[in-house]
DNA sequence: GTCTTATCTATGTACTTGCATCTATATGTC
DNA sequence: GACATATAGATGCAAGTACATAGATAAGAC
């Protein structure tokens, strides 16, 4: 379980019978990653309840409609998707059917795969998208962007691009 | 809705039918959004599978856990524990009934407000506490301090401080 | 004191997510 | 081809979350 710890010690284990004992992560990491963790989470809070209240759904289903857009009129697979968004397939499995009940997005069958099948954007999911961005950017502004110059906001990208899923 | 945009614009509104044009984001403030979005799920998906694979439960439970414990004897207030945590009223009331379920944590009545209780710690959440710990610390290590040096993460926590809830 | 309004917490109901597993098809082995 | 195994996606059921609202008490207006 620690050894990937324990090898950050950059000292060899002194005999068989040394505890295993990792050196303790440093404050400023632990605070980091509650920061994380928190500033993350209400922002997200804030921002998904900007667009209820504005009568939209959340934003996972921007981020389906977004991934639809940029993949063009080749559409993407579920699993593909599912990669992108970092969502659970059963769960992806589940938003497309409501999306696909409102007509945002269709399911056509894959050609070269029939266990398989391709998402389109529709008709009422290119609208959603159209008409969500103006408050999903509003919001961006008024939770994220007012508190960190854009410097600010670079800086913690590039700080953030390092902890990306690979 | 754009008023906070507008006013940024730093120039007033020509005529009354000038139509409101905010100014865009930046795509690098539009990025770091997208960045903190993506990689806080990730890695809180990441950190809270290793938590629930080692047969503990979810983060939630270590937070209230800890913030039992730094209020010491004299509990918190269900209330006081929501805001720290930012969690909706009716969901910490359902996790604290399930917590009391497993003994982690008392519910007492609240002598200055009858209408209120007093959340203590239990024998259990501190012996959960106790043992969720090093488990946590190893996930947080390996999913996220393992790609960042100490001065970046500080770095990172100085980044988000600015946007934490006020 | 009485009444109105606000606050604290719980809860019925609907919706969403997680887990396990299913069906169908594909791929690899012999 | 026949069989075993793997992969794509769906789904029954359990668990968790959201919304609206309830019940109890408190605080303020008069």
């Amino acid at each position: 379980m620690y050894l990937h710890l324990y090898v950050k010690l950059e000292m060899p284990a002194k005999s068989g019978y040394t505890p295993v004992m990792p050196r303790p992560l440093p404050d400023q990491t632990i605070a980091a990653w509650a920061g994380l963790m928190r500033v993350s989470q209400d922002l997200l809070t804030r921002v998904e309840a900007d667009l209820k209240t504005a009568g939209y759904p959340p934003l996972a289903w921007y981020d389906v409609l977004l991934e639809l857009k940029r993949a063009g009129a080749g559409g993407l697979r579920p699993q593909e998707l599912q990669a992108r968004m970092l969502l659970a397939q059963y769960n992806l499995s589940r938003l497309l059917d409501r999306m696909e009940g409102q007509g945002c997005v269709a399911r056509r069958p894959c050609p070269e795969d029939r266990r398989g099948q391709i998402v389109v954007m529709a008709p009422q999911g290119r609208q959603l998208l159209k008409r969500m961005w103006p408050v999903y950017e509003a919001a961006i502004e008024r939770h994220f962007a007012a508190r960190l110059r854009t410097e600010d906001a670079a800086r913690l990208g590039r700080l953030l691009a390092k902890l990306s899923p690979r």
